[in-house]
DNA sequence: GCGTATTATTTAGGAAGCTAAATAAAGATA
DNA sequence: TATCTTTATTTAGCTTCCTAAATAATACGC
């Protein structure tokens, strides 16, 4: 654990940079992940059933694969094994869509709605707390620093071909 | 794709830091990889060889699984399937400890040690030209408030028991 | 020296993501 | 209408991570 001699001239802040990145959204995640155990779901599984009840809240309370997809920036194959394990564990229904026979639709149950409402406030405190090591105006900075950042990232790839896609999503 | 109306109260600033966290690192995943891919190897791939290839140059050209594992912030079981792979593309050795028979020493190849110098150069130019949509000290702002947000996490973690444990790292 | 930690790795099994290809339904066009 | 293309989802198979448990070797304490 020695700091040691740093590597070479190399790009030693940009590299620095995505490690901190890393380690941030590792340590996040063993952090808040506990919680959602307790409650017998995963970090991923409450990404997306807080999706979909927010999209029940603006007034979209059946949304395709496809849809849930983009919100949570993953592929839709991944969005069907997620939404397997969660209809098995009775969170979210899946029926046919009558407009569109290649469409399935995903919902709540009850008992998944019931389930956010019951970690949502809680949750919510934790996320403040986390933050909290940053004033309200690092916290700012810190958001717009990201934000140009990633948005420069968007840009580069518009050109790339491929577009979305990531790891999880709204923890 | 609209903005739309924001869900609640809820903690918006926290919520969003998330978001834009896992949105960064996915976006330089995707923008990273086909280049790492072109040489036939992942992004993840590319961690290990490159923490290899910087622990030689301090000389500690053989690490054990557990060190390697320390370096790039996953588990013992994790660094067993990666070398593996790695082992099989014929980038990495793995070896017998002759001081303590329950390690196994891994260290790179020929051909990995001249992949990594090959790749390096363009892999430090492409990282440094990611950065470039911040001026220096923007990096250096970014940096130290990242650096101190993950610095809490940590200590938060510190009670909690569990430590280390991330998803990638050196990119 | 012998039995009991402890330490190092691997195995087993699972979650969450990916791409590419298969299937099925819609839509467009000729 | 019949074909061709596009869209929506799933299947198959892979990577990379995880935890828990099995295996093997070392180190300690008496």
């Amino acid at each position: 654990m020695k700091p040691s001699s740093l590597p070479k001239p190399s790009n030693v802040a940009g590299d620095s940079t995505f490690r901190l990145l890393l380690r941030t959204i590792g340590n996040v995640r063993r952090i808040l992940d506990p919680f959602f155990a307790k409650a017998g779901i995963s970090g991923s599984q409450w990404a997306i059933l807080w999706n979909l009840y927010r999209a029940e809240e603006d007034g979209h309370a059946l949304l395709r694969v496809t849809d849930l997809g983009e919100r949570l920036l993953i592929r839709p194959p991944s969005v069907t094994g997620a939404v397997d394990r969660l209809v098995r564990a009775g969170f979210v229904l899946r029926s046919n869509s009558d407009h569109d026979q290649r469409s399935k639709l995903i919902q709540l149950s009850p008992a998944g709605r019931r389930l956010v409402e019951t970690l949502h406030a809680e949750h919510d405190k934790r996320v403040t707390s986390l933050m909290d090591v940053l004033s309200a105006a690092e916290q700012r900075q810190l958001n717009q620093l990201l934000h140009r950042f990633v948005t420069h990232l968007d840009e580069i790839q518009e050109g790339t071909g491929r577009e979305p896609s990531a790891q999880r999503s709204s923890l």
